[in-house]
DNA sequence: CGAGCGTTTGATCGGTGTCAAGGATCGTGG
DNA sequence: CCACGATCCTTGACACCGATCAAACGCTCG
């Protein structure tokens, strides 16, 4: 339950740029916008780094924890959560392959919140302070990391719309659009058919609602024959509807402009009224 | 209804840090956790900026717009929303004097969400630009505003957590201390009687919920001593009571050690499971 | 084959939403 | 200083979405 079993250490040194360094995935995410200078690139594959190999349910940092290091995200899915006073517990982030989890406990001092395995994970645990060092020693990087929590928080921000302004068939069909869009920009999925790596319980958590009606309100729309279920994997039989559903628009997700547009208009509307009660 | 008459300007110079600099309140914001040297210090007094007065209702960025300019809150009070499908609309932040309201702007090329007055404000805006470059060129500056929107993000969890997980009730009640914590904490009130800017459709936008219930929900909790309200005021009768009922713990607002340790433990709780329902 | 977990289903309850109307308050102009 | 309109607050009756409780079902993996 707690912290995984296999653990490799390595640390920076002058093979870093080596093809197989998994800095590799935080070199290309920090650098998708405006690609780094060499120097900038060495900087960041000579961070040093240990490799973790976590189980499902296992934890990275609890909620109070003074957290010495930040997560990358290599293999898996991580989830961060917190819960309430009467047991019940909120899910306010997915994240996926390449994520950098929780660069904000590079600069807080106690974790407002807990990281948590959802499936079996690789991750790349980078000390809090090298994190530091390289945002400001290196402007661009540190830019572009600091870019990656804003749009952390506005993601924030649309669940906490999603949650506090839709009903329970707009509010899961958003959260599979949103899942879906950024399951395949980050080149690991098509949006029409991935696997969705939660259970209704969870999916339950991220949304506010209950396991019982998360259960129904999927039924339905898999007998409507908006989506298709089976075991986890889930396809979109009509991905603008469930868009037009799901009243999602992905401009919160701020992609670069070139996937942007793939997204936009997926069946023309936007900003109008809502078809597809 | 959208920007406010009366506009001053005025450019970095070598008078900026005269005594009614406005930049001296971002200056006491940023510099709270670690005063900064003189050089930091003159590089935000510097800052070139324009004040405006905003009336009640007036935007300062609308979702959708490419905004040029970041906003310091002089006085008065913003709030940031998102408008849903069907209209509805959730308000995902409020900010006090003092708070740079939207520095995710600097950085994000377009609005995910709307910046308005709450009530008649004055802002400084200053360009993007300037922003970014003090942030890049100025570490210490730099490290101190990305930890502002880390706080922020860190907010947006716990409203996401409030929204997702709470009855009403409760829901009304951590709203209601959260404002007052942060209230205190910067100097513009006591936790126990202030002024609360806000409608009850707008708590109502807040929260995730309608104006009429927020109106019987606050209602209740006045008749039972809960709470004393007065036109826009409110009195906290029992501090420790609404923190209880709230399910109220501040470390997610991640306040300076010394202020913490005042709201702690408004009654003895922590994790422990809630009384008073 | 059994245990454990996740899903499915039905019956029922209750918290919040909706609709509608009346009352209070406040700023503004006559 | 009063009248007026606009905005906000208050209240009641009723509807409904989603919660709760409880039980059975079906995988999947030792």
């Amino acid at each position: 339950m707690t912290r995984g079993p296999s653990s490799t250490h390595r640390n920076g040194n002058a093979m870093a740029d080596g093809p197989h360094n998994p800095l590799h995935l935080m070199l290309d995410r920090l650098g998708s916008r405006r690609p780094f200078g060499d120097e900038d690139r060495a900087a960041i594959l000579n961070l040093p780094y240990t490799r973790q190999s976590l189980g499902a349910h296992a934890y990275v940092v609890r909620e109070g924890d003074k957290p010495t290091h930040c997560c990358l995200l290599l293999d898996g899915f991580l989830y961060r959560h917190k819960v309430v006073g009467d047991g019940g517990r909120q899910i306010c982030a997915i994240h996926i392959k390449g994520d950098l989890a929780d660069l904000q406990n590079s600069l807080l001092e106690e974790a407002d919140h807990s990281l948590q395995a959802l499936t079996p994970c690789d991750i790349a645990v980078i000390p809090r302070e090298a994190i530091r060092k390289l945002a400001f020693e290196r402007p661009a990087v540190g830019e572009a990391m600091w870019r990656e929590t804003l749009i952390d928080a506005s993601i924030s921000r649309e669940w906490i719309t999603n949650i506090g302004r839709r009903p329970a068939r707009r509010r899961l069909a958003h959260l599979l659009c949103e899942y879906a869009v950024r399951l395949e920009a980050a080149g690991l999925a098509e949006r029409e058919k991935y696997t969705l790596e939660m259970t209704q319980e969870q999916l339950a958590d991220c949304t506010g609602l209950t396991p019982v009606h998360v259960n129904r309100t999927l039924r339905e729309m898999d007998s409507e024959g908006l989506l298709t279920r089976s075991s986890r994997s889930v396809a979109v039989n009509d991905w603008s509807k469930l868009v037009a559903v799901g009243d999602f628009r992905p401009d919160y997700l701020h992609l670069p402009k070139d996937q942007m547009d793939r997204y936009q208009r997926g069946a023309g509307q936007s900003r109008g009224p809502l078809g597809f009660g």
